[in-house]
RNA sequence: UGGGUUAUGGUGUAAAGGUAGCACAACAGAUUUUGAUUCUGUUUGUCUAGGUUCGAAUCCUAGUAACCCAACCA
């Protein structure tokens, strides 16, 4: 079973790591911030962090990045882990940056001691125009050099909520001309008095993401601590800090994100689609969420397996969503339960048929014969695809046209002899006749059709609403287009329609998928009830009679 | 007039001086009681210009392009 896989610059970097002797196991963190829901791109960096520790010794924390109250909370913890579970992961310890709070000030006081951070009492404007910018140096706030024992006595008043928010903010002392912005006396500590998910209102001063990622890491002795390409200049501060407060190395690698075509994956942008209710929630099933993505049908092993294919790098990319798509068929083409379901129906009479005869026929419930058979209900009346039928065919047609034959779907062969259509030329009906002896498992007619349509018996079909989805962009990166990303959307992203579906789908159950016979996979939603079934389309199947018509 | 990161087919990703490979997509064909699946084959690529070398995607020099950095966000 060792197939033979180049390494990506992560494996490479840990198992030189490993064998140097540097480290015996490594620890990786996943570490979200509790603001918003997960989508693909965090996918990606799940399977990534915990996919590495379970190909080397090692293991993978859940860490919560909850340093800024007023946007987080806890509701949005618990999808992430439930987002987590449903991919398959399991993480050793579940853990708060705020479980750090402690710790964290305590660090900060220790830098105030070395001289290397102080308490500034410029405003937000202020500090941003001091700051410089990226070709011009920033200037010292005027508060650089108060003495250690001021600044001990500010941070320990900040703290105990003497000042009001932005009143006053703690910063390293680093360097204000520095060529990485990041290192012009970046602030470490900011004052808000806000209520906290987990602590509560015993803080009123907050950690910045730079003065709380790192330690954390290096709280937990992360050894790898892997994050995306815009936080490489961040690195320089990372190790700046860990370096004078003399804690745990832990070292920063940074990858590039993955960005899917058809589609937005920032949470600001995920945000605004829920937010002007161009979708319908953060699990509608046309988000790249892993919350929508699930409720339209994809599989854990298919999410996992295109993140493993697309691989990891430092350059920027779009990947293509047909691959998704074929991780997606490919997995759901080895698990999904048969069925027949007829979403543009058009009615099929077979003329030589008895009124009221009906009978039972099988066909198999999936890939291969494990899933064994079903029954289905034949008649007289059935319904078929308006798009099987056709009045002219047209070159390389083996659908039902007139005079033509074509094979029922574990029933019988018919042949077309006329079709009636309505005032507006609509065709409301297709007679037939029927070959008994043409019966799927006992054909001895000697006929032979190259065409074969699914069907469901009229009188005994059920209905379901059924959501057929399309991508929610018109363009492959609305980001990049110009004007707003919103103007992309793809009107037609939704389309909700009635369907005839055959008897057995009235069992069907939320944790299954199906595959309507030559339409695609389906699932159930979660809005169906007992009174009105609703199936989600997860993907269609491949077509390649559209293709040919593109022709 | 700064600093950082990155450039390999349409897309993603390999090749650590020695045959540019794999997957998706596209195209052609075979099989098929799903025009699905499966199978076979084909097309398409090293950012540019120089240099080193028997030999360069890889090393050197000079360019070019894209992305990131001036939130009391992460």
């Amino acid at each position: 079973m060792s197939e033979e896989k180049s390494l990506n610059f992560l494996e490479d970097i840990i198992e030189a790591d490993l064998a140097a002797g540097k480290y015996t196991s490594i620890v990786t963190r996943f570490p979200p911030e509790p603001n918003g829901y997960l989508h693909m791109g965090h996918a990606t960096a799940i399977c990534l962090n915990f996919g590495l520790t379970k190909k080397y010794p090692g293991y993978t924390n859940l860490r919560f990045d909850d340093t800024n109250p007023v946007t987080e909370d806890t509701e949005y913890v618990e999808s992430i882990k439930a987002d987590i579970k449903w991919l398959g992961f399991e993480w050793k310890n579940e853990l708060y940056a705020s479980d750090y709070f402690d710790e964290l000030y305590n660090y900060a006081v220790q830098l105030i001691k070395k001289g290397l951070a102080y308490v500034d009492d410029s405003t937000s404007e202020e500090i941003a125009t001091l700051k410089g910018t990226p070709t011009e140096p920033g200037k010292d706030s005027s508060y650089r050099n108060r003495s250690v024992e001021e600044n001990i006595d500010l941070f320990e008043r900040m703290k105990n909520g003497e000042f009001k928010d932005g009143a006053r903010t703690l910063r390293a002392k680093i360097d204000m001309a520095h060529t990485n912005m990041l290192m012009r006396d970046p602030l470490l500590y900011r004052i808000k008095h806000a209520h906290h998910h987990r602590t509560g209102d015993n803080w009123c001063i907050y950690p910045m993401y730079d003065f709380a990622h790192g330690q954390s890491d290096s709280i937990e002795n992360i050894t790898h601590s892997i994050c995306t390409l815009e936080f490489v200049p961040h690195r320089e501060l990372y190790d700046w800090l860990i370096e004078q407060l003399e804690i745990f190395p832990s070292h920063q690698y940074e990858f590039a994100r993955r960005n899917l075509s058809y589609t937005v994956m920032s949470k600001r942008k995920l945000l605004q689609l829920v937010n002007d209710h161009h979708v319908n929630g953060w699990d509608d099933p046309r988000m790249p969420t892993i919350s929508g993505m699930r409720r339209r049908g994809f599989t854990p092993a298919s999410i996992i397996k295109f993140c493993d294919t697309i691989g990891i790098a430092k350059r920027e990319n779009i990947v293509d969503f047909s691959l998704l798509e074929f991780c997606l068929r490919e997995d759901l083409n080895n698990t999904a339960l048969r069925a027949m379901a007829v979403l543009d129906p058009v009615k099929l009479i077979i003329t030589n048929y008895a009124d009221e005869a009906s009978e039972e026929l099988t066909s198999e419930n999936g890939p291969d014969e494990a899933y064994g058979q079903r029954i289905i209900p034949f008649s007289k009346e059935l319904w078929i695809e308006r798009e099987d039928f056709m009045e002219e065919p047209a070159k390389k047609w083996f659908r039902l046209a007139p005079g033509a034959m074509v094979r029922l779907k574990s029933a019988y062969i018919v042949r077309c002899d006329q079709f009636i259509k309505d005032e507006n030329g609509l065709i409301t009906e297709i007679h037939c006749t029927y070959f008994p002896e043409s019966k799927s498992g006992s054909d001895n007619s000697g006929l032979h059709t190259k065409g074969v349509i699914h069907w469901v018996s009229a009188k005994h079909a059920a209905t379901a609403e059924v959501r057929l989805y399309d991508r929610l962009f018109k363009v492959e990166n609305p980001s990049s287009e110009e004007g707003d990303f919103k103007d992309y959307i793809n009107p037609d992203s939704l389309q909700v329609i009635n369907a005839f579906i055959e008897p057995s789908l009235k069992e069907a159950t939320i944790d299954k998928r199906y595959q309507f016979l030559r339409k695609g996979y389906f699932c159930l939603d979660k809005e169906s009830s007992e009174d009105k079934l609703v199936f989600n389309r997860t993907v269609t199947l491949k077509d390649a009679w559209a293709k040919e018509v593109k022709k």
